[in-house]
DNA sequence: AATTCATGTAGCCATGATAGCTATATACAT
DNA sequence: ATGTATATAGCTATCATGGCTACATGAATT
């Protein structure tokens, strides 16, 4: 080893992911991960390519950790109320750190093997409840991109506060979650 | 009148759109939208208060086309397919031009009350048509809050090359539409 | 002539990124 | 053991771009 190393790229991807959860990813800043590793920014460049990278690394980061919640949250007598409390904790994952839910499928950026490899990874709860579930293979797919798009699009609304007619938002969730599984 | 105008906010605005639309959001600079129009970047300054109040034009202007959109293209017999054509179009809408659906429902820039009635504006065509459809005033809200977060949720994740594990994609649309309007 | 206001010039600061140097821990040959 | 080569983390310096401000300019209305 040279030149005894201040920092590290865990060290850095986790610096990054609290800026992000703080203040969005306009937050991420390659001079404000440097200073809080106590390093120049020049210096970053030794262990990520660019700032991209080390949103990336966040990104991919978010969605580990919304698989693991997924897991540890999914509890219930039955496979319908534990898809629902996988619904549920998923929105969860969202609305409790918005900045942190948002960089989930922001941009194009699945092309990208890694975050596609990530997000994939993520969806794996969800395709495991449903096989449990009893339903038929060729219908997961369907019914993943119904229900996923969904709560999505939901937490995405929700966080950017863009139900804004009054009502309770609570309720259009479990009722939106309820025509969903019912066909199902 | 001082010195002759060169451009206009209009003018200025509808710049705006092209180089989003084109290139994302990110290629919206004060620059290139100065330059277009034939003036230098600090003169933009006197036509609009930073380069955000260029980008909520361009997401308002934006909001008012997927209105006219919804009701140009709802077609149909009864009203579930007339709801199905409306949802259809509002994929179109997103699929054709991902940059320019993108700006919809990015970041939580909903507490602009400029935004907020421009979003109301967009989601009068489905309200209509809910209404036409005999759903009773208070399932509107509860309604539109299953559907629209589905039909977001599910042009955002396609324009981003979310789903990435084969499969129809036209059908899993079509899927999740009947799953969610069987339960109107 | 005075006023008004869109435009222009000049410049500041933040940020992303690169080039090239320095320093040091390890590997290996002597 | 000792010295040399190498790899690499960090640094200073520098550049380009982009948002934005202060202030001057100049044409058209009054």
């Amino acid at each position: 080893m040279p030149t005894p190393a201040k920092t590290s790229q865990a060290a850095l991807a986790a610096i990054a992911r609290e800026l992000v959860e703080a203040s969005g990813p306009d937050a991420l800043t390659v001079g404000a991960v440097a200073q809080r590793a106590g390093i120049k920014p020049p210096s970053l460049y030794k262990h990520f390519v660019d700032r991209s990278a080390l949103l990336k690394a966040v990104e991919i980061d978010v969605l580990h950790e919304l698989e693991a919640h997924l897991r540890r949250e999914t509890k219930g007598a039955d496979h319908k109320s534990r898809l629902k409390a996988m619904a549920r904790a998923y929105r969860r994952f969202g609305t409790t750190a918005p900045n942190r839910y948002r960089v989930i499928y922001s941009g194009n950026a699945f092309i990208d093997p890694e975050i596609r490899e990530a997000c994939l990874y993520s969806a794996q709860p969800l395709f495991e409840e449903l096989r449990a579930a009893g339903i038929a293979e060729q219908r997961i797919l369907p019914v993943s991109r119904t229900l996923v798009p969904f709560l999505h699009g939901f937490v995405i609304m929700e966080i950017g506060s863009a139900f804004n007619l009054g009502g309770d938002i609570e309720e259009a969730f479990e009722t939106g979650l309820e025509t969903i599984l019912a066909g199902v």
